[in-house]
DNA sequence: TATTGTTATACTCTATAACTATA
DNA sequence: TATAGTTATAGAGTATAACAATA
């Protein structure tokens, strides 16, 4: 067998396995974007706790490291740096006093808008090679795979 | 605005995210496998590992590193484990010896048939929510974005 | 009693640089 | 010179358990 249909089996193999590809997907664009923040000095973690406070939602710091898979033991250290530079606040949440809200401050928005513009050209530049509606396509698929799992094994707090 | 309206939102801006949703989807699916391979001792990069060697591509131990984005540092030590467990053999290249070859001991196939099961059924039902005809779209995708975002940084060692 | 955020500790993986043996 | 694998070291991130403040 030459080394050009090893590389072929290897290839067709690897491109059967959900594994593989989003795994090697998601890297493949976490280093772009990763790179890509760098002149920001923003982590890829950082980047998404200043975009998760910007949406508004009643998120704690521990369900915001929920919502992405954050540890709880990280989130300290990272929302503490944050805090050092003065890019966030935490303010104590007066309905329930162990919990901390998180908010930007005008320097953390400022920061902010200029990380979303490069964060997005990044991801728009990864997802060229697809149609729109290809990506379309796979946006929703990977959100029904997404909220499956997730009321499979955790489940949002609500009684539905 | 409620609270189910800003839930609502959130909602609506991560499943626009490519990031986000390449990232969850992987995690997701990751969490459970390496929760399923927990019986067999088997890290997830182990894994990983036994089934790159397996499909015998002509990979060196660098090369099935880089082909899913394990460190170099990190597979020293993860084939130093293997190979302690009996289940991976170093062989020197003779067409180079700085290289190794890495092969499955019977041992280390016995064991990768039933992880590859245990692992096969759990990407099974983290893909059940999707019909096969979607998954399929999906798969596509996934692998051109993959291709396309590994030929424009990596390349494959071959002139082409 | 239970939960949020914090600290401490140990472990895994990564980044970097130096080393060796080969090429 | 350059490359494959190794080692050493420092830095992220995670897991676990304990703790203070609050519920």
């Amino acid at each position: 067998m030459t080394v050009e249909q090893d590389l072929q089996n290897l290839n067709e193999a690897l491109s059967q396995s959900a594994g593989f590809l989003l795994s090697q997907a998601s890297r493949l664009l976490r280093e772009r974007v990763e790179t890509a923040l760098v002149p920001l000095r923003l982590s890829l973690y950082e980047y998404v706790i200043l975009r998760l406070i910007s949406l508004e939602a009643p998120m704690s710091q521990g369900d915001l490291g929920e919502t992405y898979g954050i540890d709880p033991t990280t989130m300290v250290g990272l929302v503490d740096g944050l805090e050092g530079r003065d890019l966030v606040q935490r303010q104590k949440d007066p309905a329930d006093r162990r919990r901390y809200k998180l908010r930007l401050t005008p320097k953390g928005r400022k920061t902010l808008s200029r990380a979303k513009r490069i964060v997005n050209d990044s991801q728009s530049r990864f997802l060229e090679p697809l149609a729109p509606p290809e990506w379309e396509q796979v946006r929703a698929c990977l959100w029904k795979l997404i909220s499956h799992a997730q009321s499979k094994h955790i489940g949002t707090g609500e009684k539905t």
